[in-house]
DNA sequence: ACGAGTAACGC
DNA sequence: GCGTTACT
């Protein structure tokens, strides 16, 4: 079968070019679309008045030719007159400042028509799915529901034509998912030490260019560039090792092999590797056409000619993917090594000679793991993350290079707008929606902040036993799916609405029309919470079931940002009131569930935005509780977890409890956070596991005397200056670049500063990048500055006063909810005893 | 270039 | 009291 993947523009043919993948050949095919579909702009001025205003439009070198279409608008309820601008090809209708969108600025509609996504749209093909081609002409393979899907569907919709709705995206999550050959590509190139190499000069050698693919090829290819006594010990397992006299050979090579996989997948590739082979080529005398590569500085990614790039940098620093799919198992995201290690627990080559320096072998070494982790990184798990990226392609309807290059915003922008013009409807210019919808109505608690966000109750210190966890599955997308919120019907045009009031608000939701955000958000969630949830779970086949998990997770990263993106400026259906009356509803649901549970004479210790901790209800009470809470604002609350205690401090967002099953849940507590240092950290952590043994009250006595054994052996260690530095380090980021920080001068940025300078001094340049993102790693000393980087520290510098105070304050959170006096614990207190003799 | 709310700490 | 970070 064949899938699409993506679609461009072909100046040379003068229309677009669809991308298919062949799964049986393994195999990219271009397929020129002869439709006769053309990019265009949408105008609410009459033709005749168009040709009057702006004659430069159609003496426009792009322009096709001017149309009349019905257009459905949605913020005023009514159909209209449309004029259809058609232009020859993409750039004659946006970008360019001469282009048709430039001399229409001000009545255009579709703003946004960018690359080549109108001829998927008006075509209605979808990215990642199935087609068979007949006559050259892409038709849609029938997919088949299957049949406990079907009724899963049927019992769900509220009718005919929202069933329909469901099952169509049923098919599109059901289509089978494609096993994609391809490969990975690493190069590394002779700069000299501390230089970082400029892909537009290209001015070193390429000395190492390491591949790993799906079908088995994988290897170096290396350039000879010293005697070759070294090359005959070399030996990479499961790498071909080839040797090149010449670096023109060698990149030959390198071309012949992207040229043969339909994927080419690369770490930084967009910016490093397929630039710098570019330029490299061209200055050695390649002639254009026998480059692969498709670049220009201004280029926003590098292209291959006959196969789709993924960048996996792009991928895997979005934050949803982040986030949502790896639940945050790695936290800048910025290395290969450290997303490597984190979700195939295996890391870069180390090494200690720099790449220019290093023996063949252990070059090709180096270069071939890089090639191996990228590789990998979409391998694990079975093609986790190839598989993902197809459905979430289908869910958006972005071609594979946007998909993975673009931000969750862009994902659903495209997902919402698509659904715009299946529906004949005119997408809406942002100004329009905030001229007509802009005002909030409440007030945010934080400085800065546009509306007022979740609640969070104040939690009832002490000690709990028995604790139950209720939360409200997905809370924000169920309640723009039962409020009908969305951009047209928050604030709608019609009289008799206005009384039909979001609590909490002064708006007002539509009761004539169904909200397109609030129905496609609906379906979205259902078919994740009711139907590919259960599906996962109850199915036999380990396949199957790996695809329902992949749905449900690619459902849950769309859904998770939902709500977000209507508050958010960046997005172009910006709605401030749709965001507004989402958290307002929010509030309402978790409030009017903790006064039933009140009333049932349920005691709740805390909740927070979706959720309540109900102290030790009875089966009877539960029950009532969850069935009222459905009945009255249908949304299923359910029980997410089970505690045999809880400890709550007077703070919100603090809690540490043991779970039913025996393991440790601590929110929030600094002895958690990634800034503690690890020393503080790790006896944090003894603590609370040694806590995690007791079942009742008195076995919570029993565990004190191991805790007071832990401190005293922690305090003792530190006095004697016993605990490693790095154990002592604070990590935290740089949110900004260093020269950002002109208010205030926090101890990281001073941190990073002395190393900068210290490597200014040994080296006259900065050899390592210390900017937004990284992580600075100090000690808190006792000079002057307080603060040294953990990299110029001695251990003897450490100022273990301060260590005492932040062990103290921070093991505090535990046991001041335990009412457990830290001084007391250790008898005469050992911290008075040491500071003691160092105040005199 | 997805939201708001909370806590802690240094300046 | 504000700025910054990490967390929910």
């Amino acid at each position: 079968m064949l899938y699409l993947f993506s679609v461009r523009y072909s100046g040379a043919e003068g229309r677009a070019v669809m991308y298919f993948y062949d799964d049986e050949g393994g195999t990219l095919r271009a397929v020129p679309d002869h439709s006769g579909h053309k990019p265009y702009l949408l105008t609410e001025l009459p033709p005749e008045e168009l040709l009057e205003k702006y004659p430069e439009v159609v003496r426009h070198p792009g322009f096709n030719k001017l149309d009349v279409v019905e257009k459905y608008d949605a913020l005023s309820d009514r159909w209209v007159k449309m004029t259809k601008v058609e232009a020859l090809d993409p750039l004659s209708i946006g970008g360019s400042p001469k282009s048709i969108r430039e001399v229409l600025r001000g009545h255009t509609w579709e703003s946004k028509i960018k690359y080549h996504h109108c001829y998927i749209y008006d075509r209605q093909l979808i990215p990642g799915m199935p087609y068979v081609l007949t006559n050259g002409e892409p038709k849609p393979v029938e997919v088949e529901v299957p049949e406990s899907i079907r009724r899963l569907v049927k019992s769900l919709s509220e009718d005919k034509i929202q069933e329909e709705e469901m099952l169509e995206w049923a098919r599109l999550l059901n289509a089978p998912i494609p096993k994609i050959r391809r490969i990975a590509i690493d190069i590394e190139v002779e700069s000299e030490a501390f230089r970082v190499p400029s892909p537009k000069l290209a001015e070193d050698r390429v000395i190492a260019v390491s591949y790993y693919s799906s079908d088995g090829k994988r290897g170096v290819l290396l350039l000879r560039r010293r005697s070759e006594d070294e090359e005959k010990s070399i030996n990479i397992p499961g790498a071909e090792v080839r040797f090149f006299d010449n670096e023109k050979d060698l990149l030959h090579a390198v071309f012949t092999l992207l040229d043969s996989y339909p994927v080419v997948l690369t770490f930084n590739g967009d910016n490093f590797d397929l630039p710098y082979l570019y330029s490299r080529a061209l200055k050695l005398g390649f002639k254009k056409e026998n480059v692969p590569i498709v670049w220009s500085e201004k280029a926003e990614y590098a292209e291959l000619r006959n196969s789709i790039h993924i960048d996996l940098y792009k991928f895997f620093t979005n934050k949803s993917m982040k986030v949502y799919a790896f639940g945050n198992k790695y936290r800048e995201g910025q290395t290969l090594d450290e997303i490597a290690l984190a979700l195939l627990g295996k890391g870069k080559v180390k090494h200690e000679d720099t790449i220019p320096e290093m023996s063949y072998e252990k070059l090709a070494e180096y270069s071939f793991r890089d090639a191996e982790l990228t590789y990998e990184l979409t391998a694990f798990s079975d093609d986790l993350v190839m598989k993902l990226i197809i459905l979430m392609m289908r869910i958006s309807k972005l071609p594979m290079e946007d998909l993975t290059r673009h931000n969750i915003s862009a994902w659903i922008r495209n997902m919402f707008y698509f659904e715009h013009r299946q529906r004949g409807w005119l997408i809406p210019n942002p100004e329009e929606i905030i001229q007509q919808k802009g005002e909030t109505s409440t007030k945010a608690i934080i400085k800065g902040k546009k509306y007022l966000g979740a609640i969070v109750i104040d939690p009832i210190p002490g000690v709990y036993f028995n604790v139950l966890v209720v939360d409200f599955a997905s809370l924000y997308p169920s309640v723009i799916k039962t409020g009908n919120l969305s951009y047209e019907t928050v604030r709608c045009p019609h009289e008799e609405c206005k009384k039909n009031i979001v609590p909490g608000t002064t708006h007002w939701v539509c009761t004539r029309k169904k909200g397109m955000m609030s129905s496609l958000i609906g379906i979205l969630r259902d078919l994740r919470v009711y139907v590919y949830k259960k599906v996962a779970k109850e199915s036999k086949d380990d396949e199957e079931k790996q695809q329902y998990e992949v749905i449900q997770s690619a459902l849950k990263v769309f859904l998770n940002a939902s709500y977000g993106v209507f508050g958010s400026e960046a997005f172009p259906l910006y709605c401030p009131p749709v965001a507004e009356s989402t958290t307002a509803l929010g509030r309402y649901a978790i409030l009017k569930t903790m006064r039933r549970a009140v009333d049932l004479g349920i005691p709740v210790l805390y909740g927070d935005t979706d959720s309540l901790f109900l102290w030790n209800p009875t089966q009877e009470q539960l029950e009532k509780l969850l069935q009222s809470i459905l009945d009255e604002l249908r949304i299923d609350l359910s029980i997410d977890k089970e505690y045999k205690w809880v400890v709550f401090s007077e703070r919100k967002k603090n809690y540490l409890g043991a779970l039913k099953d025996g393991r440790v849940d601590v929110k929030g507590l600094v002895g958690k956070k990634r800034n503690t240092p690890d020393f503080i950290k790790n006896l944090f952590t003894d603590i609370t596991s040694a806590l995690s043994q007791a079942e009742n009250i008195t076995s919570f006595e029993e565990s004190i005397e191991k805790i007071r054994e832990d401190i005293k052996r922690a305090i003792r260690l530190l006095k004697e200056g016993e605990i490693p530095l790095d154990q002592l380090a604070f990590n935290v980021v740089l949110t900004k670049d260093l020269e950002e920080y002109n208010k205030t001068t926090p101890q990281h940025k001073k941190a990073a500063q002395q190393l900068l300078m210290e490597y200014r001094k040994l080296y006259g340049s900065v050899p390592m990048s210390v900017t937004r993102g990284s992580l600075v790693s100090y000690i808190k000393t006792r000079d002057k500055q307080g603060v040294k980087h953990l990299q110029l520290a001695r251990i003897d510098e450490v100022d273990v006063e301060k260590y005492l105070e932040v062990m103290k304050t921070t093991l505090e959170q535990v046991l001041d909810a335990l009412e457990i006096s830290f001084d007391e614990l250790l008898g005469v207190s050992p911290i008075d005893e040491f500071l003691r003799p160092q105040q005199k």
